[in-house]
DNA sequence: TTTTGAAGTCTCTCC
DNA sequence: GACTTCAAAA
């Protein structure tokens, strides 16, 4: 099949050279809209093409909707031949290689994935246990230790230095915060469960610490394609390098213009020190922009020529013509929200289907009020990013049991679970577990215990749950098992929340997901590594055909490219955000993710600003807001500035009016009964 | 020891 | 405006 495709006449002279590269190192430097993905995806084809079987060819993507992606179009383009290539994210591959081999390198199968909510809570019970940060002796929060351990796994920063820049005002407790670390690590040993950051220490641990296990593992793969290279961390990179050490056949696609995952520990040096990394690296460099029209690029250029450093690149397109990208100062959130929905409305009249357009903004939550006005209006949108779903209590909740089938040793569930039960708090929670631990984690041991009278008929309850979904331990089917547990916890849930309804059908969709996995184990690590990407994903089971506007992140919007887009907010303080302006470094990932959600337009754009909002954050304050900073003159002089809506003509006032004199306030006056 | 109510905290991005 | 934490009561 993919020798029926004509690479010179579908690709230009540098995509051309990129995807028909022979071996060896090859480094692709593309900016945005140029192609990069297509350059890759014409590069597995070619290699396909070349004899390559495909389930020899891995190709890495930072997100898992590029994967996604970028594994549905070489399966339109090469055909049946590509469904073996290997792909996904870093830790979606991490995680294949760790069950396959991890028992090989002694660690125990049946492991769970902790995400990050997780791995934070794991990370408070090693605090607590310590006694770190029970009084009021000032200690981090568990989320921001977790955040230090895991910038330290993935920076290979010492954790005293990231205290220092990050954190100076918890500089002095570095030998207690790295108790804390070891205590979770041990933890995380005896009860069986892996973290995000975990799945990329062992794999690099493979390959780097058994030479047979290595060289087994690295042969597995001929080719070792990246995209978005400059997103990867140095921990990806070590990885990447033992991978291709023996072949040396890697190609890595990126733009450091796009750099937007620092906050993960990403470093863009991986893709400025490539050719260092790998001898006799042949640079292809992308200039020649096929999405966006000249108006829209001239301003995204100029955005990004702002930036501090930066390979220069000069983006240009042959689509001239096309309007100049609008800007639009609103009155206020819900001004900036008709303008868009009546915009989208007007192009999707004139035939731009809705799935050709999207809102993109900052943070999650920014799309609340818009997400209101749509369901009013009745247009079907899908909201990408976030992880709502999974993180609502109630789901987790479910899950928690089911992660205790699975792996009894897991502490984190347990406590989750104990704590449901009325009258069950901290203490015997933490008695219950000491119980479970020493009884080499036998949920049967739980009916030792003697709970607090309150508690008693709960604790049975779950004392016989345990019991009875460890009798049919025999190929039971996922959603038989929610529907078990179910009958328990529903009842706790109903006596927990006044609006039980939208929490049971969240569940009632669990059971329905659950049932399309062939095992719980498959179920529990997929939901960790690749949770529903959208809540229409949910709702509807599949909605790829479906026409439904796009609300997105900036972040999830990367790698994707829609007719119209329209980005809200663009007010200093939410884009960029007020968090992340503490540092030069900070402010201009911001920049670049500004410059990320721009250029993702074809022939329309628009940025959108309301000029105050009310009380927005907390309290109910009035403030006044200033347009984003990366909106500077140069680049508001190439936009066409419009208001969303004129303001109302004033009421002109009468010059003089003939007739009967009246006085307002005597109509008042008196009726009370007058002083 | 658990619960409850009040005071206090800080919002993101993703695997 | 939601969620955590702290102090006091049951």
């Amino acid at each position: 099949m993919p020798d029926t495709i004509d690479f010179a006449a579908e690709l230009n002279p540098q995509q051309h050279a990129a995807a028909t590269f022979g071996n060896g190192p090859l480094l692709v430097v593309a900016g945005a809209g140029t192609g990069k993905t297509r350059a890759l995806v014409y590069r597995v084809a070619h290699l396909l093409g070349r004899g390559v079987p495909p389930h020899r060819i891995l190709l890495l993507t930072f997100t898992r909707r590029a994967a996604q992606e970028m594994l549905g179009r070489v399966a339109r383009l090469a055909g049946g031949s590509s469904a073996r290539v290997h792909g996904g994210t870093f830790h979606a591959t991490a995680h294949r290689l760790l069950r396959a081999y991890g028992p090989a390198a002694g660690l125990a199968k049946d492991f769970t994935i902790l995400d990050q909510g997780d791995a934070e809570d794991l990370m408070g019970m090693s605090r607590a246990a310590l006694g770190f940060g029970q009084r009021k002796s000032r200690f981090p929060k568990k989320e921001t230790l977790h955040h230090v351990y895991s910038r330290h796994v993935n920076t290979e920063i010492s954790v005293e230095d990231i205290l220092r820049d990050d954190l100076p005002q918890f500089s002095d407790l570095a030998i207690d915060i790295k108790k804390v670390f070891a205590g979770y690590t041990t933890r995380k040993e005896e009860r069986n469960l892996v973290d995000y950051d975990d799945l990329l220490l062992f794999w690099v641990a493979m390959l780097e610490g058994s030479p047979e296990l290595g060289a087994r593992i690295a042969s597995l793969y001929d080719h070792v394609l990246v995209d978005e290279y400059q997103d990867t961390n140095a921990l990806q990179a070590r990885i990447l390098r033992a991978m291709a050490a023996t072949h040396r056949n890697i190609t890595v696609v990126g733009d450091d213009a796009q750099s937007i995952y620092a906050f993960r520990g990403a470093n863009v040096r991986n893709m400025l020190d490539f050719p260092k990394q790998f001898e006799g690296t042949t640079v292809v460099a992308l200039e020649h922009n096929y999405r966006s029209t000249q108006p829209i690029l001239d301003v995204t250029n100029t955005v990004i020529s702002r930036a501090r450093q930066r390979f220069t690149k000069n983006l240009f397109t042959q689509r001239t013509g096309g309007e100049a990208p609008a800007l639009v100062a609103a009155k206020d959130e819900h001004e900036q929200t008709s303008w868009v929905v009546d915009r989208i409305l007007e192009l999707h009249e004139q035939g731009t289907p809705l799935r050709e357009m999207a809102v993109l903004f900052r943070a999650g939550y920014m799309s609340a009020d818009l997400e209101i006005e749509l369901t009013n209006r009745k247009i079907p949108f899908e909201k990408w990013g976030g992880l709502k779903f999974l993180e609502a209590a109630h789901v987790k909740d479910v899950l928690a049991f089911l992660r205790i089938l699975e792996n009894p040793r897991d502490e984190v569930s347990w406590f989750r679970v104990l704590l449901l039960l009325p009258g069950i708090g901290d203490a015997t929670a933490r008695t219950a577990i000491d119980l479970l631990q020493a009884r080499r984690w036998d949920p049967e041991a739980l009916a030792e215990l003697t709970p607090p009278p309150r508690a008693r008929e709960a604790y049975t309850q779950l004392v016989q749950l345990f019991a009875a979904l460890r009798d049919g331990n025999v190929d039971r089917a996922v959603p038989t098992e929610i529907a078990a547990l179910r009958r328990m916890y529903d009842a706790i849930l109903r006596e927990r929340y006044d609006r039980v309804e939208p929490r049971l059908a969240d569940l009632d969709q669990l059971e329905i997901i659950a049932g399309k996995f062939p095992s719980r184990a498959a179920f529990l690590s997929e939901l960790a590594l690749e949770p529903p990407s959208a809540t229409q994903d949910l709702a509807t089971g599949s909605s790829t055909d479906d026409d439904a506007l796009i609300l997105s992140t900036a972040h999830s919007a990367k790698g994707r490219e829609w007719d119209a887009v329209f980005v809200i907010w663009a007010v200093d303080g939410w884009f960029p955000s007020s968090r992340a302006l503490r540092s030069d470094e900070e402010t201009e990932e911001e920049r670049r993710l500004m410059y990320v959600a721009m250029t993702r337009a074809r022939h329309h754009l628009a940025v959108l600003y309301p000029l105050n909002s009310y009380g927005s954050r907390w309290g109910s304050e009035y403030t006044i807001d200033q347009l984003s900073r990366f909106i500077d003159v140069g680049v508001r002089e190439r936009m066409r500035r419009m208001a969303a809506y004129p303001a109302p003509a004033p009421i002109l006032a009468p010059e003089a009016l003939p007739g009967t004199p009246l006085d307002l306030r005597a109509l008042l006056r008196g009726r009370f009964g007058a002083p």
